[in-house]
Order: C-alpha cells, then sequence, then structure tokens
DNA sequence: CTACATATTAACGTTAACGTCAACGTTAGA
DNA sequence: TCTAACGTTGACGTTAACGTTAATATGTAG
C-alpha cells in the first residue's frame, strides 16, 4: 500500500516539544510500558515515529480527561496501541478458536469501558447541571442588588421595590 | 442519649462507614481545608452533621469522576461549601458594593468552570465515539471468524461488509 | 576533526495523598 | 465504676509520578 515505510524520526527532544510531556516523562513512561519502545540509532539514541507521538496524545488525554492513573491507563493502552497502529488488531494468533476467543474478550473489555465512560458523563452532566443552578442563583443576587443599588439605570424589567 | 432536637450527629466512624473514605483520609482532609472542620464534643471527639456527609460526597466525586487533585477541589470547594449549606449565599459582607462585586467573581469564575466541565464532557464523548469504532470492527471480526468457523449458522445479518 | 549541544543510564530527591503505629484520652454499656 | 471499644494527636512510612543531578556517550555544525 504504501510505497516505502515512513522514514522520518523524531528525537526525545521533538517529541517532548509535541506533546507537552518532559523527555524524563517520556522516558518514564516508556520504562513503565506505557509506551511501545522506539528504535534505537546504532548508538542508542531513541528514535521516534509519528505514531509514538499520536499514541503518546492518547495517553496524556486518558491521564488529563479522565484522570486515570497511569496504571489504570496500562489496562486501557491497548486499545490505544490498536488505535494509534502499534499492533495489528489480529496478533499473530493462528488457531482460529484462540483468535475468536480473543477478540470476545477485547470486545467484552470494550463494552466495560464504555460503559464506565458513559457513567462518568452522566456524572459531569449531573454535576454541570448543579452548579448551573447555583450559578442561577447568584445572578439573580446580583440583579436584585444591581436594583437595589441602582434603581433607575437598568433597561427596566424590574417593578419599583420598596424604599 | 437521645436528644429532644432533630439534631443527629455523626462520629467518625459513621462518617467512614457512610462515605467509603478511611478515618485517616477524612482527619486529613479537613486538615488541608476540603471539609470544614465539625464541632467537638466536651472532650474533643469530632460531631459531624449530615452536611458534612454530604459535602463529602461531593469532594470525592471532584476527585473520582473529574480526575482533580485535591489542590485543585480546593477552588472548587466554595461552590461545594454552598451546595451543601455550610456557607451563606450572602456571606457577612455589609456594604452592597462589596457584596455585588464578590457576586460577580463568583459568577465568572463559575462560568469558567462550567466551560471546563463541557470542555471535558466533548473530550470524553469523542474518545467514547473512538472507541465504539474500534469495537465495531473487533465485532466485524468476531462475526467473520465466526461465519467461517460454523458456516450454517442461522445468524445472517451479512451485509455489505465485504467491498 | 573539533567543539558543543544533545542523548543515555543510574541514582537519589521531591510532593501528594494517604497508611500505619504508638501513646494516650473519651465514650458507652454492663 | 470499670473496661473494652473507639477517638485524638503526633510522627514516621509508603507509593506514584515524576524532577534533578552527575557522569558519560553520541550527533552535528563548522
Amino acid at each position: 500500500m504504501t510505497s516505502y515505510k515512513d522514514v522520518t524520526s523524531y528525537k526525545i527532544d521533538d517529541v517532548a516539544r509535541e506533546t507537552g510531556l518532559t523527555k524524563r516523562t517520556i522516558r518514564y513512561y516508556e520504562e513503565i510500558g506505557l509506551m511501545p519502545a522506539p528504535e534505537r540509532s546504532e548508538g542508542g539514541t531513541r528514535r521516534y515515529t509519528q505514531e509514538h507521538i499520536e499514541h503518546l496524545r492518547r495517553v496524556i488525554e486518558a491521564r488529563d480527561v479522565l484522570g486515570f492513573s497511569l496504571q489504570e491507563i496500562q489496562e486501557y493502552i491497548v486499545y490505544a496501541q490498536e488505535l494509534t497502529g502499534h499492533r495489528q488488531l489480529y496478533p499473530q494468533i493462528q488457531e482460529p478458536e484462540l483468535k475468536l476467543a480473543k477478540l470476545r474478550e477485547m470486545d467484552g473489555a470494550l463494552d466495560a469501558q464504555l460503559r464506565a465512560l458513559q457513567e462518568k458523563i452522566d456524572k459531569i452532566l449531573s454535576m454541570k447541571q448543579e452548579l448551573e443552578q447555583f450559578r442561577d442563583r447568584v445572578s439573580a443576587g446580583i440583579a436584585r442588588l444591581e436594583a437595589e443599588h441602582d434603581p433607575q439605570s437598568t433597561k427596566n424589567d424590574m417593578e419599583g421595590t420598596r424604599k
């Protein structure tokens, strides 16, 4: 399909700039298995690909947006690797039986993850509604104070309060 | 024992059971100002109210669902206290000018919080959609393998999966 | 080839968010 | 009143998630 392998490689400083992570953090994420280890140059310098960057972006999102611990992301990492292209949908499993079992396992795990995500969304929505109601009360308080203090200046839809 | 007043109080162990936090964590949250300090008995034992429990529940939600650090929750805590009833909407400020300024400040902060929440919701939704697409690919793989392995199965929803 | 910026590993340091233990005081039921 | 269960305050321990420093090797502009 693609004519040749994508040769564009990034040094760790480039990846740091692209992702906003520090070099230390990038190496750390590799160390604990949060990212596939990149190829090395002859001398041992890490050579990252675009896929590594995309992968890291997913990890960062899971960390920041979902608030997952790095341990929790480990369980999610399989899908992140699939999504980024670091793994094949079909691993090197030859027996269809095993392949099928593996896929079913993934399917179940994905369903669980999706339900958890939906639950999270629902909770955030309810928190948001609470905050909105509170903001409305604050707004009402502002409006009342404004009317009290400066009765004639506002675009009038307020009936005159006493005194 | 039972007083005529409806002022039910909880010991720290009760609060721990109600919230799922440990006693250590409850004291710690009070220590760093994440929760209003409760009244004490003559001997010094903490006496919590229902409001403390509700307050803690909000803190837990912010911690778990939003993934906030306890420091970040500190900034959100003002609203949590309002919502739980630990504070008055109008503090003891007498000057209407100051009161108004304070309310406007809260209004602005609330708007910012709400926008941040919406942004978070959007990001989670997009992550969810990605995962859903991936799950669909896995499901398709399962269906194909099942058909290969079990060709006479009565399931027939094979549409144009093949191109 | 030289110089110098950047890379590597190894090791120890740091902060948040609690856990755990000790020594001691309080509460409540028999 | 006694006592076992529960509470209190230090104070030190622990783990995750990196930061920092040092000693050394590698990459590259001139």
